[in-house]
DNA sequence: TGTACATCAGTGAACGCGCGTTCACTGATGTAC
DNA sequence: TGTACATCAGTGAACGCGCGTTCACTGATGTAC
């Protein structure tokens, strides 16, 4: 039967945003578009009007993910006091929250390695989502020049992510947030000590 | 037929290490058994002869590949000029071979994220593996305590296998090696400054 | 010393399962006349 | 205004494929007598 108008859109927004969260929370390879559309009350034969392949869902979701939490992080930042807007963001990534919310969390974080192992126009893509993403996320970073800038948030945001990875494949809670509460504590001193941006 | 006395453990041995390779390339869930086996010139069926599962096998190839890593690079560290070890390790952590190699690299940066959604009994197994790798290598890292030891190892070795995951994502190869040449004098300014062990 | 038997690492075919993908079909709505 | 037709998002059954796992079997060697 023909759908109303906007329902195409809207459907192929739904997709994204469920699978974006799926991916996030069981990787790449599990699960997938079965899951994605039967949690949406769809089947899967659908999901071809929307996209070419899992990969090209991948790469639109993983996207998608890159943008969502850009503009959160952002938006945390500038919603902070002068001067205070990387600090936010640091200690907005390192939580506990952030550790059991893999499906709403940094894609870095949540999928890591598997990215590299996509194919190379996913990874391409993939690439895109990236620099638009550090790009959002720049001008709070410290730095005089652009190129320190660049410098500084290439070893800020993998080694929050890392840490992040790290503390949740750590089984004792108490060594979880003992982990991230000294991350913290680094990476605002290291990054956020003197007022910038 | 009955095979000489000592085949079996060798057998054992090579199916681990290639194992331990196959998943640090290609992650935990693709390939797996099949593949290993053929490489060793073996079949399939034979794998359960040695290994309980695929799971089993993931477990004891991630926690050979941790201690195996934890030995070259306390090797490296020891090899290194008084109070200059820990600087060692990191140097040798943070290259581009290490980066296109990660067949035999840190499994932390090349299979991050997935070892967080293995099933529970697997976790724990790997959790003693990295306990141990940790216990290795603290002594190489800078703190007059204990407790200070393990807060510094806690950011600066899942920071490395950040660094490393998004240099690895990126396709740009000359901003991965800047990225990681920023990442070195990064951390050695900041661990492996003033000399220690 | 010779013989009969047990062992068990490895074989290879088979199994069920879930996945990504395909495809003929449905039928309410939009469009053309 | 009414009618005939085209559209196309979504259905549901089917497909091939590769995976992890099982199992009856093999046969050279070790062991018991």
């Amino acid at each position: 039967m023909r759908y109303p108008i906007e329902q195409k859109a809207e459907t192929h927004a739904k997709i994204i945003d469920t699978a974006a969260r799926s991916f996030r929370e069981h990787g790449a390879e599990s699960n997938g578009i079965g899951s994605v559309m039967k949690e949406l009350g769809l089947t899967k034969g659908g999901f071809y009007r929307h996209f070419d392949s899992k990969d090209d869902l991948f790469a639109e979701s993983v996207s998608y993910a890159f943008e969502n939490r850009g503009a959160c992080m952002a938006a945390a930042a500038e919603a902070a006091p002068k001067g205070q807007g990387l600090r936010a963001i640091i200690e907005g990534y390192l939580t506990s929250e952030h550790l059991s919310t893999p499906g709403s969390g940094c894609v870095f974080f949540t999928l890591g390695p598997e990215l590299s192992r996509q194919p190379k126009a996913v990874r391409k893509r993939i690439n895109q989502a990236m620099l638009a993403y550090r790009d959002r996320l720049l001008p709070f970073v410290p730095g005089k020049t652009h190129n320190e800038k660049l410098k500084n948030f290439g070893i800020l945001f993998p080694s929050m992510a890392g840490v992040m990875t790290a503390a949740r494949a750590i089984d004792d809670v108490e060594t979880r947030k003992r982990m991230l509460a000294a991350a913290r504590e680094f990476f605002i001193s290291s990054f956020a000590g003197s007022a910038r941006s």
